[in-house]
DNA sequence: ATGAAAGCGCTAACAG
DNA sequence: CTGTTAGCGCTTTCAT
């Protein structure tokens, strides 16, 4: 028994109105007879219609779908920040797709040059890879908004934590605890490594203001931003004889890979190292010792950015694209936990 | 500076053909003299055209996208399952939309019966609060496919992990280590937590090979699968004078949780309690100790549920909805770590 | 308050 | 190998 195709031309004739009418129903307009909308709704029970948003995309040039593109869906960051930018946009009617680009550059310009275009009204990227420069050059223009520090002077909003400070606040609380040789892991190169280079700078002005000597052989750089990466680059700083009382990791990915090895090693946190990451995500406030982090406002983030997007969007179909670039600054608090308190 | 509207159309002014020249080059069609399709191309990168897809999807009758159902994204089961899902979802040429049910009944209904009607061509629902009934009763026939272990008949593929099988193996594990009070946590009285019930029975017949006694008092129920119930549940554990020398926990994040309490009471692991898990999340592997778990293919998972779906969205075009229920069962592995082998 | 009809951009017959 | 044309199902003037 296969399933007719039913449109708003049969319910119409079902309910004997015209397809005007039936569309005023759908679409909750005020000029429609009580009578005649009992009919109508009856009537589209009774053929289980269901409006077809291809058609309707079509006519109106919208989608109502919105892009979230971040590295990956399993980096508990990521993850955390899409189960909340999904829940806030169904809350405005809009649907979420998924890209993940697995901060390659190559991706995120695909995903930011609109690949999707005519699919999604507006993006939400997550840039890893993606210099400014690129950015500016950005030919495409779907909404867009940015999250992550500020890179960029185009037409795109961002929502941002303030990287230097939050970093410079977790390396001071290291310093108040008393100790004199506190670590960094997360350094990169990358010139598009936005957010490790101002963590690393607010790292280094903490060390300024304690009154400490920056060595930078006690600062790790990494390839990624994940438990193995920070598991190994913890053991590099080990091996080479460097061993610090305290570590700030960019992120809480490396600092439990951190952690990890510190502990296989016999070394006791924060006994003989203290330890605080960046990010705050749930694997942190269940590991032995929990973990010292910087919180940033997830919900915030992720409602702010979606706000952000749909007001964007909102304001193109009335006035083409000529808004001013915001930039929103989200709040963060430093959340003291066992591995530097224990 | 508006962006103009550009169509099919105004490709094929410029390059001096037909719309269907264009389209035959757009969608890569054979017949097409070189020098017609470089003529195109050029009129295509000069205009930069990108087709709409609204427009096509609604003369195709269908979208290219698929959507996945999963309670939250940002349990790590799951968000390694949409990470899984989407890369090779997009090596079919597929876009993936999220739906977060929440595990809530009546959000795994809706997207059931099909609220994304026209929008998604398939779905792919991990259904936790849905009955059997519930699934069985499913009017919509967008073609489906569900994960986790059968529950229901219908013309759904079915994409599974041998839930007793797998808690018998974890079970015999532990008793073959000497343990004699093995305890379990997870269990739920919902009707619908199929995976619960399985895993439980799978947990007493291994007590029953192992010649244990089943004491109900070691089995404790929990009201969700996160960090938090495992913590709770181990306390409660604790509290009631039931010290276990073991415990299965039912998924990896009660384990975590578990561990927790274990940990902070000072209680050793797997010392004085051995733990095993179950996903094999990336968490275990950087816990301390490391955690023991059964660990599905989630790679297979993720694939078959993409090529059963592809398949059936493609059968679908051909002959209607009138194909068997497919039920494929996924291998699974003993991962033994620390936390029974330290 | 409701109806008639045009057309969004594309693909797929059907011609040629 | 390429051109013409008819809709896909919906919203939206414009009438009534």
């Amino acid at each position: 028994m296969e399933r007719v195709r039913v449109g708003l031309k049969d319910v119409a004739r079902l309910a004997g109105v015209s397809v005007k009418t039936v569309s005023n129903v759908v679409n909750g307009y005020v000029h429609v007879t009580p009578a005649t909308r009992t009919r109508v709704e009856a009537a589209i029970k009774e053929l289980d219609y269901r409006p077809n948003l291809s058609a309707r995309n079509l006519r109106q040039g919208r989608t109502g779908i919105i892009a979230l593109a971040v590295p990956e869906l399993d980096i508990p960051y990521f993850a955390e920040l899409a189960r909340l930018v999904v829940a806030r946009a169904e809350e405005r009617g809009l649907t979420v797709l998924i890209d993940q680009t697995g901060a390659s550059k190559e991706r995120e310009q695909l995903v930011a040059e609109g690949f999707r275009a005519h699919l999604i009204d507006g993006l939400i990227l997550s840039p890893l890879a993606l210099t400014p420069e690129d950015l500016a050059a950005r030919m495409d223009n779907t909404p867009m908004v940015l999250l992550g520090e500020r890179v960029y002077e185009g037409p795109a909003d961002h929502v941002v934590v303030d990287n230097v400070a939050a970093a410079r606040k977790a390396t001071l609380h290291l310093a108040a605890l008393g100790r004199r040789r506190i670590a960094a892991i997360g350094a990169q190169d990358d010139a598009a490594a936005e957010s490790s280079r101002l963590r690393l700078a607010g790292y280094r002005q903490a060390l300024r203001e304690a009154g400490l000597p920056a060595d930078d052989r006690l600062v790790v750089p990494v390839r990624d931003y994940h438990r193995a990466d920070g598991a190994h680059a913890m053991a590099r700083l080990l091996d080479s004889g460097q061993t610090p009382d305290a570590v700030f990791c960019f992120n809480d990915l490396l600092a439990l890979g951190a952690l990890r090895t510190l502990l296989e090693r016999g070394h006791s946190v924060p006994g003989e190292v203290a330890l605080v990451g960046f990010d705050d995500i749930e694997d942190g406030r269940y590991a032995t010792p929990t973990l010292t982090t910087i919180s940033p406002d997830k919900q915030a983030i992720a409602g702010l950015a979606v706000d952000l997007l749909a007001d964007r969007m909102a304001k193109r179909v009335v006035q083409g694209s000529r808004v001013e670039a915001r930039e929103i600054r989200v709040p963060y608090r430093l959340v003291i936990r066992e591995s530097t308190s224990g």
